[in-house]
DNA sequence: AAGCCTTTGTGAATAGGCGCACAAAGTCAC
DNA sequence: GTGACTTTGTGCGCCTATTCACAAAGGCTT
């Protein structure tokens, strides 16, 4: 065991390792969930359950926030939904723009999950000038011309590019170029940034396909493969990748 | 070394990893661009650039479906394409039903990446009267109470959940009850099914709080952290998980 | 037909994540 | 105040995934 000394510089040092970090958002979900309910404390168990994860995984994952449980007890979810948002950097406010406003863009600007954990769509950025000036869940739709100045002006930091394949790549350089380092994207392409810039996919096509995938195994292979092995989990989890949607 | 005889048995074997597995999509869409623009062969060294990977990591996943390049010369992009594709199980046509036809359920309606890779929209359902019987896509919406009789008659094999998260786990449960192995989850809540059903989650407030975590990493972290440490990778790749979206 | 050059396929080393199982720590009842 | 009970935090072994580096394989030129 680590030493005692070593124990403030041991809780986020360096490193909350990327499997943590992707699932602390399911862990704050489940804990808002409890919190509504009027659940002031709870187990690594509980919550595991909730979160879908075996136990002690959930407790090595929060061990690396820090020691925020009690012995006997469990964890006391105000506190943990504390210091969970605040690790997420979700104490603050992100300003994010959408780039692309076609079915998928248009979704993603009407979805309810942004405002709720702190990000704030500042801005509906298109090329196609029959949409420019559209109202669009309360907002207006501007001109992809005007995007280094929107980024600018208005502070954004995070951009969600939704625009055709054909398009992402250029929108991200421009983007990435006005000083942005957090990319989403759902444009079926991979993209490429500088070092430093952070790029996230998701990708509707790619997970169609992985499930194709396990469905065919289930059914009996391709040729003669046999039939039920290698089959799936099948507990409600899937790990993995994700990728972005056909424009 | 795995001697010549085994080679057979060795190949898609019990078991392509499923990291390997996640990444066939990308390589498939990467060949097909290929062959748009008329490329016959490819390096691993290439293709593995345009699929944004370690070269490596390419060979050693194709080396999982068996042996299909020349030493020397490259992978023929069409076989390529062709064994992918059936590893995959895109050679034969899945039928896909959507269940709620929300912005989400609309977009992904009208989602063109269905219907050009083998997988093909045969319903659209939702609870919401006020929606059942309007076109959307070409589709007619239709009632959710019909949704084992449309399963059934069908032939409905993978099931787009893209309800409000209050109905998600009662569609999942009968959805499941039909017959249904394969689902694709866009709920913000961690669905529970049986052994043997595969579900996959896509959740764009997950994705946006692991950016934020890693750009307030960049920016210095929420109390007194090195700046610009446990940066991230930013070279347009990002494994991870995803989740869903917040109705 | 012989040798050079390119590129694959894969052993081996490394890194990272997972989950068991348990000691340590704390609560609660009496 | 003491002991029984609960639950955390984590050491440890296992397994999967990644990457390097190179021998084997094949084509191409002369």
């Amino acid at each position: 065991m680590t030493s005692r000394q070593n124990r403030t510089r041991d809780r986020a040092e360096r490193g909350i390792p990327e499997a943590t970090v992707a699932r602390l958002p399911v862990y704050l979900r489940a804990l808002h969930a409890l919190q509504d309910r009027g659940v002031a404390t709870v187990s690594s168990e509980e919550l595991a359950a909730a979160a879908g994860v075996n136990s002690a995984k959930l407790r090595k994952d929060l061990s690396h926030l820090g020691s925020y449980g009690t012995r006997g007890v469990g964890y006391e979810v105000e506190y943990l939904v504390y210091q969970i948002s605040r690790e997420l950097g979700l104490t603050q406010d992100w300003v994010v723009a959408i780039i692309g406003v076609g079915n998928l863009g248009r979704a993603l600007a009407g979805y309810g999950g942004f405002a709720s954990r702190g990000f704030r769509v500042a801005g509906l950025l298109d090329a196609d000038e029959s949409v420019i000036g559209q109202e669009i869940s309360g907002m207006t739709v501007e001109h992809i011309d005007r995007l280094e100045e929107i980024i600018a002006e208005r502070g954004v930091s995070i951009v969600v590019i939704a625009t055709p394949a054909a398009a992402a790549q250029t929108v991200c350089d421009r983007v990435v170029a006005a000083g942005v380092t957090s990319v989403l994207n759902f444009a079926p392409v991979v993209l490429t940034v500088p070092e430093g810039v952070d790029v996230r996919k998701v990708d509707l096509s790619i997970e169609l396909q992985i499930l194709a995938f396990h469905e065919q195994r289930k059914a009996g292979g391709p040729d003669g493969y046999d039939p039920m092995a290698g089959g799936v989990s099948g507990n409600g989890r899937a790990s993995g990748y994700v990728e972005a949607v056909e424009a």
